[in-house]
RNA sequence: GCCGUGUUGGUCAACCGGUUAAGACGCCUCCCUUUCACGGAGGAAUAACGGGUUCGAUUCCCGUACAUGGUACCA
């Protein structure tokens, strides 16, 4: 494909996502999201979020506040919004009414456009009098128009006094009746339509705010984007931007687009609310709906990394031409191209999600991850006192945690004594002569000054021989003793960690217990 | 229904006319470890279907099927 924004070099490139505060942000929503900003980065260009609430009917407390927080938490900055002061504002299309009705008007002038009175009732009967099996829903095109109540059909008299009287009307498109509008998504490549199959879509609704139809491309225009990215889901719609381009600001001005391919679910479309029935969020971060008060669980609270998150998303539908898999949000900045983007959805997998998650925390220096670890431990309350002593912790336990929360069960046993023990590993190996070599253990260890990884084992194999055990079957029986159950690193580690008297103290209560079982 | 877009293993995917069709996740086997992991070595598993074009198609074109989006005074 050519890489046609090419020639717009000399021009800043600037990009905006342009959400909807209605709820939730979901994958696809953060990663149209970020796909603007690498762009925008890439090129050294400006990555603006515009707030599209034209529908007063849908306005959602907090959402757009939410939103903003999740690009926060993903690292994506925007240069320009409602909250980054910028030279275009503003940035709510709410407050930007009064600019879309001038625009509306010069279309009406040029008869690209006219006023339709129709009533929502009277939409309905055309809908359900046209309505045959073979057209289940008509449209309000240049087939229906003539019969409808607008400025085309009645006198200019008559349209004269019904805005006088204030009737409620809007504005629609006058869509061409046949007309090959086609445009070079960034993408696709080359996309085609018929304009006698695209409806009059409204321009402007009865409560003078615009459609997103007349308000992305009058935005657009006035904030100077260069390269609008969106999802497929508009791709239909994409011929009526088109023409509004053509009639408003010229067709060589309009901005470069690239549709991008939808994030399916397992079973198809990835719909906003089907977080909990996934089994892994769907949200970037909790989404509390203000009035059922349901709370949908994100990405973030279920124990993500950002860095993760975002790495996950951008290789969903773009790669970069080798076998890299783990990208740090500077190296997607260095390598994204709008062009290696697939055209095809790819379904999300929570598995290879998680193999990312694990990645990165693996990968994470024990102080990226401590702040966010000990979070979690102070609301299981514990409460984290020495942080070398966390990091050393988290060291030893980052390498088995795939989320975040599991460092509760990886790292509990560096700070509190286990309470129970894996008794079905343990009874069947405890005897006497166990017993015996604990307790002489315990006393060993107590009179070593030198208590290091290498001396605790030392010890144990110096005495082990002595007593003629094999170590082997001794150390899964320290570990239990240690953690109270089978997991974690080397038991010697462990033991080094929690320290002198802390190993002996353990290694006494459970010589007690184990006799008990 | 109509219109748009898409279709390489179970999933993410490389390839952009000639390949034994990479790699990753997941799954399985083995090694390491007398724990759980990490790590290492293997394995099973793919071009939706039918026509063209071509010396040669996974790659280009056309149908069909399927998927997905749109078909609102929602975005």
């Amino acid at each position: 494909m050519p890489a046609t924004y090419l020639y717009l070099m000399n021009e800043k490139i600037r990009v905006r996502f342009a959400p909807s505060p209605t709820g939730g942000l979901h994958l696809g929503g953060v990663r149209t999201a970020l796909y603007n900003y690498l762009f925008a980065k890439k090129h050294g260009g400006d990555f603006i979020v515009r707030i599209e609430d034209t529908d007063q009917t849908r306005f959602v407390p907090g959402a757009e506040q939410y939103l903003f927080d999740c690009l926060e938490w993903c690292g994506i900055k925007p240069d320009e919004s409602p909250v980054h002061s910028g030279d275009f504002g503003p940035y709510r299309q709410s407050e930007r009414k009064s600019t879309y009705r001038t625009y509306a008007e010069q279309l009406i002038e040029n008869e690209f456009a006219y006023y339709a009175f129709d009533t929502p009732e009277e939409l309905e009967k055309m809908r359900t009098q046209l309505k045959t099996p073979e057209n289940p829903s008509p449209q309000y095109d240049r087939m229906v128009r003539m019969q409808m109540k607008n400025s085309l059909t009645l006198s200019p008299g008559e349209v004269k006094s019904l805005l006088a009287n204030g009737t409620p009307h809007v504005t629609r498109i006058k869509m061409p009746a046949d007309e090959k509008i086609s445009f070079t998504d960034l993408i696709h490549g080359e996309v085609s339509f018929d304009s006698g199959l695209v409806d009059d879509k409204v321009l402007l609704k009865a409560d003078g705010m615009p459609t997103y139809h007349l308000a992305v491309v009058v935005d657009d225009h006035l904030m100077k984007i260069t390269h609008a990215f969106r999802g497929e889901e508009w791709l239909s719609s994409a011929p009526v931007h088109v023409m509004l381009w053509k009639y408003l600001f010229g067709i060589e001005n309009m901005p470069q687009w690239a549709h991008l391919p939808l994030i399916l679910g397992p079973s198809g479309k990835l719909s906003k609310r089907d977080g909990a029935t996934y089994g892994f969020p769907v949200f970037a971060m909790n989404w509390t709906d203000p009035k059922t008060n349901e709370l949908v669980e994100g990405f973030k609270e279920k124990g993500f990394l950002p860095e993760a998150f975002i790495n996950l998303l951008a290789v969903l539908g773009w790669n970069d031409g080798s076998e890299q898999e783990i990208f740090s949000m500077h190296e997607l900045v260095e390598k994204f191209s709008i062009e290696r983007v697939h055209k095809g959805g790819a379904k999300f997998d929570f598995e290879k999600a998680k193999w990312y998650n694990h990645e990165w925390i693996k990968k994470m220096p024990a102080s990226g991850i401590s702040t966010l670890v000990k979070k979690l431990f102070e609301l299981k309350g514990v409460s984290v006192k020495d942080p070398s002593y966390f990091n050393t912790v988290l060291e030893l336990v980052k390498d088995r945690c795939t989320l975040i929360p599991d460092f509760y069960e990886q790292a509990i046993y560096f700070f509190k004594e286990p309470l129970v023990y894996d008794e079905v590993s343990i009874k069947p190996k405890w005897d006497e002569a166990k017993k015996d070599y604990f307790e002489s253990l315990a006393a060993i260890l107590g009179q070593e000054d030198n208590f290091n990884v290498e001396n605790i084992e030392l010890l144990f194999k110096t005495l082990a021989t002595e007593k003629n055990i094999k170590p082997g079957e001794l150390q899964m029986i320290l570990r239990v003793m240690l953690v109270g159950s089978k997991i974690g690193p080397a038991a010697f580690a462990i033991a080094n960690t929690i320290g002198k008297a802390e190993t002996i103290s353990r290694i006494e209560k459970a010589t007690i217990r184990f006799e008990s079982f």
